[in-house]
DNA sequence: ATAATGACGTCGG
DNA sequence: TCCGACGCCATTA
């Protein structure tokens, strides 16, 4: 199920932007136990910054496995902080007890 | 066209 | 560790 094949999708679906669709598919491709810093994400696609893809995790974050996706210092974004924490220790992702994931541990780095 | 925005990143104090 | 300042840049208003 996705934000791709979603039957029930509105015709305005794909007002969703190329860029966008992009992010989207690179945070599904991240493995379940591990996780990607939105720049690194940004670093993968090229031509555009951290900011550009915690814009588009702001706004269809929920169609694609958002919790493996967090800050470079391993600190996960205030609005969702619990809620992500609880996704990434259920998946066996190391977290120290101040909430800071190891990312030198759990990082992917998606091949090519 | 111009300006504001954003679940960020890095650096200096 | 906790700020603030600045860079970042596609998307929106």
């Amino acid at each position: 199920m996705s934000w791709r094949d979603d039957p029930f999708a509105r015709p305005d679906a794909d007002a969703v932007t190329p860029r966008a669709l992009r992010v989207l598919e690179v945070v599904t491709s991240i493995p379940l136990g591990r996780v990607m810093s939105y720049g690194d994400i940004a670093a993968h696609l090229g031509g555009c910054g951290p900011r550009q893809v915690a814009k588009v995790m702001a706004a269809h974050g929920d169609e694609v496995p958002w919790w493996r996706v967090l800050r470079a210092d391993g600190r996960c974004a205030p609005e969702v902080r619990d809620r992500q924490l609880a996704h990434l220790r259920r998946e066996g992702v190391e977290v120290s007890a101040s909430g800071r994931v190891n990312m030198t541990a759990a990082r992917h780095t998606p091949e090519e």
